[in-house]
DNA sequence: AGCACGCCGACT
DNA sequence: GTCGGCGTGCTC
């Protein structure tokens, strides 16, 4: 037994604890740092340390054990201060982290800090002091306990997941359900049985702006409980005090995206992740990690349950959700609502031929929709209902051409055309922003006869009205929605009818529920199946299943509702099973040829990117980095030539990239662990021959 | 990443 | 003679 402190309780011998602070995986700081603290502090607390001539946050880490050579203690310094009044962030949450930096090959210091809300690194104690006497209050005010609302009735396939989902297992659950089936009449039962018993409940979403309803119904369900939103577009103060109200325990139900799965929660006790084939889950900068994976993780961990909801799940889960004898992994509890609520049908699909009809006169550009579809439309706007028109490409036309000289609107800056927007009459680049005037005449030869090429939303628009004078012509993408409260005003005018014809790009395929309309086209979605990235063919067979789903929600219009494709390969197969409605199917063929192909989910990708000023600069770096490591890669790895990234050039950075791949993951993850500092080392010295940056990204996205 | 130190060009 | 350019190197 230790002599009691209250014995002798001065000159105790200060302890040595080690705190994590941001520092990027290239500065070589990867684990945490050793400083003094005249007591012992607990794993998880926040501490302010000195770094440098800095002062920065950090957290104490437990400690680890082995360290090469530990700095004697006149080397180091102490901790500057305490935050005191903040609960240490719980060992699951730093295993959650722990893990998160190791597989997706980040420093631990920029995991940690990068998840904590940006306000709290900046606080110093006494800020941070009064930050809380402000939460203080905000929490005595209780949410006022309305009445319970009326609950809907269940239907049998919903009543059959929510039996499923109590049962005993520890199991993740895909909940497999076709656009308006009911997944979140089933997300909100789930998690009322989790408040009932006094937990925590966390709900993610991809995009939270996408989906105000979700928002509504889950605070009109549980008012009386504490629910936050956590998501980018609050401000740091909001951040700061939701991320708090959840890590104190005072949120019942956090509702966010992929940032929230690291929020800290001490009673939590479900994890949702809706429309978990999105690809928003996916962080694209920085440290690249899926948050579904996450959640996955996460659940397993803290051993709670997961809901995993898609009528289109990602084939990643779709395969760990299929039994082992039907040749998935049987991994997870799949869930299946096949039939919407309500009696709504999926509008009929009606695949349009296009090579049947005749090809436009030289010179001529073809009609914006065939002649069939433009019908069915006219139709429509007889009955008072509304088509839904969507193309996957915004501003007037993606190129304009000089039919003199054979000029184009190239981005001096990017390997891209610069897309021609008539509202604001600009030539604009959509990957590095460089935006100019568009000129009068070609720069290159002065003919004053330069023309656009192809079409974006805004020509359709524009092309539509013409077309029909009787219609009310609207639009919604990115360039509408970019004025504050633009999107509310036109999806308001769209509810109130005021729009007969709504062109969009995908962000209208998402989430809103719009009841009056009964034709859903797609002007031009050929270019995924034959795209480079393997995963072209399943996101735009989500994408259009989500778009057939916003119409014929109400039963009544739902019979004649019709959602339309226009394309040159009408036998095509994803076009098939789109007709019926049949992902199984389609999942089908497409893990067949994953299978075949090696890639995921059968085998495992990492993609080394580097940034250089030149071409030469950042493939010479890679193939370095795949020379220099070519021992530790046996025979479970495979490393792919170095080739230019697809669209090479952005804002004048030279990128490339390099895939890794290994039917097995822990050799992969083995791999790119022992990596990882020869290629820090090998990154260092081509610093001089113009090598930017350089990451690895883990499961990417897209190749 | 920050933020130093450090060694070479045009200015009060 | 200084102010300041950003190359190189370190942070318990």
């Amino acid at each position: 037994m230790p002599p009691s402190h209250s014995d002798h309780p001065p000159e105790v011998a200060p302890c040595r604890v080690g705190v994590v602070v941001e520092a990027p995986q290239h500065s070589g700081l990867l684990g945490p740092l050793d400083y003094l603290s005249p007591q012992p502090l607990s794993a998880g607390t926040v501490v302010r340390v000195p770094l440098g001539r800095r002062v920065v946050t950090g957290v104490v880490w437990d400690t680890t054990d082995e360290q090469a050579e530990p700095l004697s203690e006149a080397q180091l310094k102490p901790v500057a201060e305490v935050l005191t009044g903040l609960p240490p962030l719980p060992a699951a949450w730093r295993q959650l982290i722990q893990f998160a930096a190791s597989y997706y090959q980040r420093s631990l210091g920029e995991m940690t800090l990068m998840v904590l809300p940006p306000e709290l690194r900046q606080l110093d104690d006494t800020q941070w002091g009064r930050r809380l006497k402000r939460l203080d209050k905000l929490i005595q005010q209780t949410p006022d306990a309305a009445q319970a609302p009326e609950l809907p009735t269940l239907t049998e396939q919903q009543q059959q997941a929510l039996e499923a989902l109590a049962a005993a297992t520890d199991k993740p659950f895909l909940l497999w359900g076709s656009t308006g089936s009911g997944k979140t009449e089933v997300y909100l039962r789930q998690a009322q049985r989790a408040l009932d018993a006094g937990q925590q409940v966390l709900m993610m979403v991809p995009e939270i702006n996408l989906t105000p309803q979700l928002e509504a119904r889950v605070a009109e369900r549980f008012a009386g409980r504490r629910i936050v939103s956590l998501h980018s577009g609050l401000t740091p103060a909001q951040r700061l005090r939701n991320w708090l109200l959840a890590h104190t325990g005072h949120a019942d139900l956090i509702l966010g995206t992929r940032l929230s799965v690291f929020t800290p929660m001490p009673r939590l006790g479900l994890i949702v992740v809706d429309e978990e084939h999105d690809p928003s889950y996916k962080q694209q900068d920085g440290a690249r990690y899926s948050a579904r994976d996450l959640a996955v993780y996460r659940a397993r961990l803290e051993r709670i349950p997961v809901i995993l909801g898609s009528a289109t799940p990602s084939l990643e889960s779709w395969y760990n959700a299929l039994p082992v004898s039907e040749g998935g992994a049987g991994r997870y509890v799949r869930l299946v609502m096949p039939a919407r609520v309500g009696d709504g049908i999926m509008p009929t699909v009606r695949i349009l031929d296009l090579t049947r009809i005749p090809k436009p006169l030289p010179g001529h550009s073809p009609p914006p929709l065939a002649a069939e579809l433009l019908h069915a439309i006219e139709q429509r706007i007889e009955r008072g209902e509304q088509s839904l028109v969507l193309l996957n490409r915004r501003g007037y036309a993606p190129v304009l051409h000089c039919s003199d000289c054979g000029w184009k609107s190239g981005c001096p800056h990017c390997s891209a055309w610069r897309v021609f927007h008539k509202a604001d009459r600009t030539l604009r680049c959509h990957h590095c922003g460089f935006t100019e005037r568009v000129p009068r005449a070609c720069p290159d030869c002065g003919n004053q006869d330069i023309a656009p090429v192809g079409r974006g939303t805004e020509r359709l628009e524009e092309q539509l009205a013409e077309i029909l004078p009787q219609a009310r012509v609207g639009r919604i993408d990115a360039d509408v929605t970019k004025h504050k409260g633009a999107l509310e005003e036109q999806l308001a005018s769209v509810h109130a009818g005021e729009v007969d014809v709504l062109v969009g790009t995908q962000m209208v395929a998402k989430g809103h529920d719009f009841r009056r309309i009964t034709l859903v086209a797609a002007v031009n979605p050929d270019a995924a199946l034959f795209a480079s990235d393997f995963r072209a063919a399943e996101r735009q067979f989500a994408l259009l299943m989500q778009a057939a789903g916003r119409a014929g929600r109400d039963a009544e219009v739902a019979g004649h509702s019709e959602m339309w494709i226009q394309t040159y390969h009408p036998t095509h197969p994803l076009y098939a099973a789109l007709r019926r409605y049949d992902y199984a199917d389609f999942a089908a063929q497409q893990l067949k040829e994953r299978e075949m192909a090696g890639l995921p989910p059968y085998a495992s990708l990492a993609m080394l990117r580097a940034e250089a000023k030149t071409q030469e600069a950042a493939q010479h770096f890679l193939k370095q980095a795949a020379e220099l490591t070519q021992a530790l890669a046996d025979t479970q790895i495979l490393v792919y030539p170095p080739v230019p990234t697809p669209i090479q050039r952005v804002a004048n950075v030279e990128r490339a990239q390099m895939m890794i791949e290994s039917t097995h993951r822990v050799a992969l993850l083995r791999f790119l662990q022992a990596a990882q500092p020869i290629w820090l080392d090998e990154a260092q010295k081509n610093r001089r021959s113009g090598l930017i940056r350089w990451a690895v990204d883990v499961d990417p996205l897209a190749i």
